[in-house]
DNA sequence: GTCTATAGACGGATAGAC
DNA sequence: GTCTATCCGTCTATAGAC
């Protein structure tokens, strides 16, 4: 069925997988029907079940072939920077690189679809359908494995617990400068300058900036809005 | 019709509201039927067309009753700072409190829906439904003219355009940071330690470091990963 | 592999009784 | 305000001709 590098023309199937790419992205899963998805790859209504089977292995199959090739290149600019530390831990900016900016490479691609499938990749963070939640948790298991053990040794004095939360947060921040390279979020039209090629510098040091940012041990911030009573409630006093 | 302060008893239009926003953030606009309100809220099937019209105006209600509250205590606090400061500018992490906090505060709250609500605002600013788009760029109109500005005070060496990327960023931090206290995203499992309470200070820290970071005038931090042809093509060389 | 036709369930919305 | 009954469109999936 399918040997790796098959590098044949867009036939019905791939043009299916790209249509259902660009559809999600724009519409949900549960907002683009098959009927929109073989319209727009001039496909016959029946070829999803014939191809796919079902709407739902055809959405696995949109993000299986896209994130395979991603997170093999993550690893592998990984499997680099570790051969060059020749077993000192790697630099915080080269660990952010490999697993971010690799990301944000395939995002600038608009040409093969790179930019549409990390949109929806990070629409779909969010999007909590059962299934395709187990099934990126699976596809990410492996990279996780590789990078966040190398950011605990990048930084032996943050508690680990500060630096998932830390890499959490980051990858909320890519997904938003994913999106907020088009028309898509509250800031459109706001952006004099969205031109892509900065994007990925801008990030860079934003996420370097977040992840080496002093641990607050305190209580927060909230001392900077205390000395009210419960002004906090629903109806107007 | 609708005076603001009318605290009454829940009644049928209040449950459909609840039922809507704890749905609408599990399975989406487009995967929550009007059966499976009226279901939830125990009312008829009738009921979301009588008390609102339509389904779109159910949504529309959900965010407007919610972020209009929010947004007037994100204006509330900024105030209260800009007093303080009486003609100074405000400091940055003061200024980050009022906004990001102040939601980070309606997110803990387990008990009156804020942290549903704040879960599906999140969701909701990467799902480019056109009419909820629109409808959130108004409502948010307001407390982006006080905020950036007071921004662009508090950092007059940081271009403005930086500061508006920067912005975005924080605000794709936060949402994953609210959506990341459940068991949503795939990191799930791998929190020891996922108290509420300790999220506040958590992000906060990791803001304002990446709000204060160094720019980036450079290339980027593409030449930790250079050396490589076309190494990034998408069949295996 | 591609097509037409259709089954069978579910979607939002409404009419009209109470 | 709440209910039942129903209209009519769209959904996914499939059967079967070509």
């Amino acid at each position: 069925m399918s040997d790796a590098s098959r590098a044949s023309v867009p036939d019905t199937r791939d043009r299916l997988l790209d249509a259902a790419e660009a559809l999600f992205v724009e519409h949900g899963f549960e907002g683009t029907s098959t009927r929109m998805i073989t319209g727009a790859a001039r496909a016959n209504l029946a070829a999803v079940n014939y191809h796919f089977g079902s709407k739902d292995a055809l959405v696995q199959e949109v993000f299986r072939r896209r994130l395979a090739e991603l997170n093999r290149q993550r690893l592998a600019a990984l499997d680099r920077l570790e051969a060059e530390a020749s077993g000192a831990p790697v630099r915080p900016s080269g660990i952010l690189g490999a697993f971010f900016g690799t990301a944000l490479q395939l995002a600038a691609d608009t040409e093969h679809g790179g930019h549409t499938f990390m949109r929806l990749l990070g629409r779909t963070n969010t999007e909590p359908n059962a299934f395709i939640r187990q099934f990126l948790a699976e596809e990410y298991a492996g990279v996780l494995g590789r990078f966040l053990p190398a950011l605990y040794r990048a930084l032996p004095d943050v508690p680990r617990e500060e630096i998932l939360w830390r890499f959490h947060f980051m990858m909320g921040a890519m997904s938003y400068a994913i999106a907020g390279t088009d028309g898509l979020q509250l800031f459109a039209g706001r952006f004099d300058d969205a031109d892509p090629a900065r994007l990925i510098p801008r990030l860079m040091s934003f996420l370097l900036g977040g992840l080496r940012a002093p641990l607050a041990e305190f209580g927060g911030f909230r001392d900077e809005r205390a000395g009210e009573g419960d002004e906090g409630g629903l109806a107007a006093a």
